[in-house]
DNA sequence: CGAGAAACGTACGCACACAAACAAAGCCTC
DNA sequence: GAGGCTTTGTTTGTGTGCGTACGTTTCTCG
């Protein structure tokens, strides 16, 4: 019924908004051609690689990010974390509560610096991570599979020139 | 308070969660090799550049795509222009009403089609993206500044290859 | 023709992602 | 050593982005 309704209103509004011919650009703006969309699909379909092939353990890029930046470093803290998978602070409160829900990862306060939390892998995070990394080297291989060994590596050049890596 | 006494609540945990040395992944495992991982940054660095080079027009990348596909073939129903966007049915439903909230786009009933729903740009979005367009080209040579003109042609067809595009 | 399948739009919930504003703790310089 | 700046983490608000479920309408096929 509420459906119905909204339709009805808007479908009612008979001349005022609709007149005539609809207005159209008169510039030739090709969308797909332009980086920010490519880089937006491309990112987007390997995200969608990701949770297909991660099904199971249930872990989203970015959390994957965040375990296996705490499990290189061993001990970091939240801040620090954040700066090195570019996420902003606000961004990885949220990715740390939820692993820590998940108790995948712990925290403790910094003996020598009150501000801040260290985070480390519990043992479950640990396993969880190494399984993880097994099934992310498939995902890559998913995502680069339009591409031969060449061009894999050029795109990994410049991407990494891109986003300020190289 | 709320604060202090959440961090209290973390710190008190004496020994029990945080024992011995941090558990560290054996693996060695780069992140930041990995094309997730660099097409996430990518994108995240152009969207920053997006928001910085429109922002007075307080326009999104999305809802800019938006505008602009809906200029280019004067009217669309909401679910081709979804998938001519790159965005699922359930994303486009709130960017058409942020668009519509700001008077930017209308819609009408399709009257061949009772389901869809028929967009078009007002004046107001028409002059608005016409606006953009100029400054959306500003912002990819932003991007795209640590590359030259080779890598950008090389870039560009390696991710429309990525994307499903070529 | 009529039932089932498919398409369109909507609604809700979860997870990023960032800006802005804030409190607490540390640093730094005069 | 005291005031000011910076750093760390939190909270709130807005905007994507998708899964899922849903109601309506259209299409298709027997």
């Amino acid at each position: 019924m509420k459906t119905a309704a909204r339709r009805l209103a808007v479908a009612k509004s008979p001349a005022p908004p609709v007149a005539g011919a609809p207005l159209r650009l008169e510039s030739d703006y090709v969308l797909e051609q332009h980086i920010g969309h490519l880089l937006r699909r491309s990112h987007q379909r390997h995200v969608a690689n990701f949770e297909k092939g991660l099904g199971a353990l249930d872990l989203t890029p970015t959390q994957f990010a965040a375990l296996a930046k705490i499990g290189e470093r061993g001990e970091v803290s939240q801040n620090l974390l954040g700066r090195q998978t570019a996420m902003d602070p606000a961004t990885i409160q949220g990715v740390i509560q939820r692993l820590m829900a998940r108790n995948l990862i712990e925290r403790r306060a910094d003996p020598s610096d009150r501000r801040a939390t260290l985070l480390r892998l519990t043992p479950a995070g640990l396993a969880l991570t190494q399984n993880a990394i097994v099934k992310v080297e498939a995902v890559s291989q998913t995502t680069l599979a339009p591409l031969d060994a060449r061009e894999r590596a050029a795109l990994a050049l410049l991407l990494q020139k891109l986003s300020g890596l190289a």
